[in-house]
RNA sequence: GGUGGGAUGUCCGAGUGGCUAAAGGAGACGGGCUGUAAACCCGUUGGCUAACGCCUACGUUGGUUCGAAUCCAACUCCCACCA
């Protein structure tokens, strides 16, 4: 299968600029170039599109760069941003670009004849002198059309907002970027998400300006759900590629209980799947929905790619242990990994013979903000003690309650675990 | 600079002297159904209390009153129109 065809029957193309791309792709290779910005310091499933693009691209024999903005972070783009935004420190985009090219390693190869390159911008925008850059740069630039473009209009339209000279100025850093990659590795291609249609459009014009260099964008879509809400939040926030951020546990729940509508869009967005093994599990699926065989295999397959195997097989054994009811076959050791990242606290075993309520060492532990909202869901049944409802408010602890000996595992809901343990 | 309007709980929004911990909605959380889904149904949604109740809360600070989110004054911020 050609490039054009898996990109096209996977969704990765929303825009191209030239409808000969289909057949440049597959005839000659290509240097493309994607950029990521450090505005945390781990990418979170939002960039997870770009870089299994930029991971197809290479695995067709294509030169991916990926380019980390330590510079352009500093400044802030302000595409599909509907106020400015806060500026970072140059400490915390160095952290941040630390960290993000450490996970981008994951996912591209490094070696052989069309190894990958990870860069930053900071090496070559940190030392751009003002006055050449608006004479040699700014110059190409027309005030006129940059007030036509969306993320500039919105943000003038809106008197509250409004947007700084320096977010302003943001496009011709990127476009800058371009050109440089361009004239140093001959790139010809620049690939990004739909909101960077305009940086890349603005980076082709000043290289074929500047150079005389005939280039290439594509974008990617917008990840959307079919509920219209806003794909890559669960309830606490976003979802990491950092483990420390997001426990793999967590991770593989994510994809796990991603609804039926939008599982095989993300099956060809997320995982390598052929195209025979992606059809034949929609089709299951179709046939037997409450199996959730794609959601299964769509968790599996990207917390693999992203967490690897141990961690995989780990976050498998905590759901299964999680879902599955009782707790008390389990030995120390296997609870102690299942349940090691879950919140927990600790005690001192002899409160256990104090007569302390366990809504107050509940408290205490931080499971609850306070004793009224315990009593309340307790009252609504949702409150467990090893996966055993509690149902009154004056349940005391004691150490018929404690799992291989020192340990209790509270649920509340249907799926918050915390850990205390007895010492 | 002038004139008018506004600031209420996580958010939106009602409330214009006691019946208001504050309608309604959204969100969130819990329960039920189920497939750890969607939809739907039920419940909860300031703190302490087993409960009576007490405390803290309606931009800020003072005041009027037996009693104020509600009336008055000053201040802060926002919005609209005019110059």
């Amino acid at each position: 299968m050609s490039l054009y065809e898996e990109l096209s029957w996977r969704g990765f193309i929303k825009q191209m600029t030239h409808d000969e791309l289909r057949t440049v792709l597959d005839t000659e290779p290509l240097t493309l170039y994607c950029g990521f910005d450090p505005t945390a310091e781990s990418l979170h499933i939002g960039s997870l599109l770009p870089i299994l693009g930029l991971a197809h691209f290479q695995r067709h024999g294509h030169k991916p760069l990926a380019l980390v903005g330590g510079g352009t972070g500093l400044i802030g783009d302000p595409s599909g941003k509907t106020q400015e935004r806060s500026m970072l420190t140059r400490e915390d985009v160095e952290r941040n670009v630390a960290g993000i090219r450490g996970q981008l390693e994951r996912f591209l190869d490094f070696s052989g004849d069309h190894a990958a390159v990870l860069l930053n911008n900071a090496d070559w925008l940190c030392e751009i002198r003002l006055l050449d850059f608006l004479r040699d740069i700014g110059k190409h630039f027309s005030i006129n059309m940059m007030l036509n473009r969306d993320s500039v209009r919105m943000r003038l339209e809106d008197r509250d907002h409004g947007i700084s000279y320096t977010e302003f100025s943001y496009i011709l850093l990127q476009s800058y970027d371009f050109l440089y990659l361009n004239e140093k590795y001959e790139c010809r291609l620049q690939v990004g998400g739909a909101d960077q249609w305009g940086n890349i459009v603005s980076g082709m014009d000043l290289a074929r300006r500047l150079r005389g260099a005939a280039t290439y964008g594509l974008t990617f879509p917008l990840v959307t759900k079919s509920d219209g809400s806003k794909f890559g939040k669960s309830e606490g926030g976003n979802i990491w590629l950092d483990a420390g951020r997001t426990s793999p546990y967590k991770f593989y729940q994510f994809w796990l209980n991603q609804s039926d509508a939008d599982v095989g869009r993300y099956l060809r967005y997320f995982t390598f799947l052929s195209r025979d093994e992606v059809e034949t599990l929609e089709a299951q699926h179709a046939e037997a929905p409450h199996k959730r065989d794609a959601q299964r295999t769509l968790a599996a397959e990207v917390t693999r790619l992203v967490h690897g195997d141990t961690a995989l097989a780990n976050a498998l054994a905590a759901s299964q242990a999680m879902f599955g009811g009782d707790l008390s076959v389990l030995d120390a050791r296997t609870l102690h990994e299942i349940f090691d990242e879950m919140p927990g606290a600790e005690f001192a075993a002899d409160v256990l013979h104090a007569d302390k309520l366990l809504l107050d060492a509940l408290v205490e532990a931080g499971v609850f903000a306070s004793k009224g909202e315990a009593r309340r869901l307790t009252r609504n049944g949702g409150l467990y003690v090893n996966n055993q409802r509690v149902d009154s408010e004056d349940q005391k602890l004691s150490d018929s309650m404690l799992l291989s000996g020192n340990m209790m595992v509270i649920r509340t809901g249907k799926k918050n675990y915390h850990l205390l343990r007895f010492i």
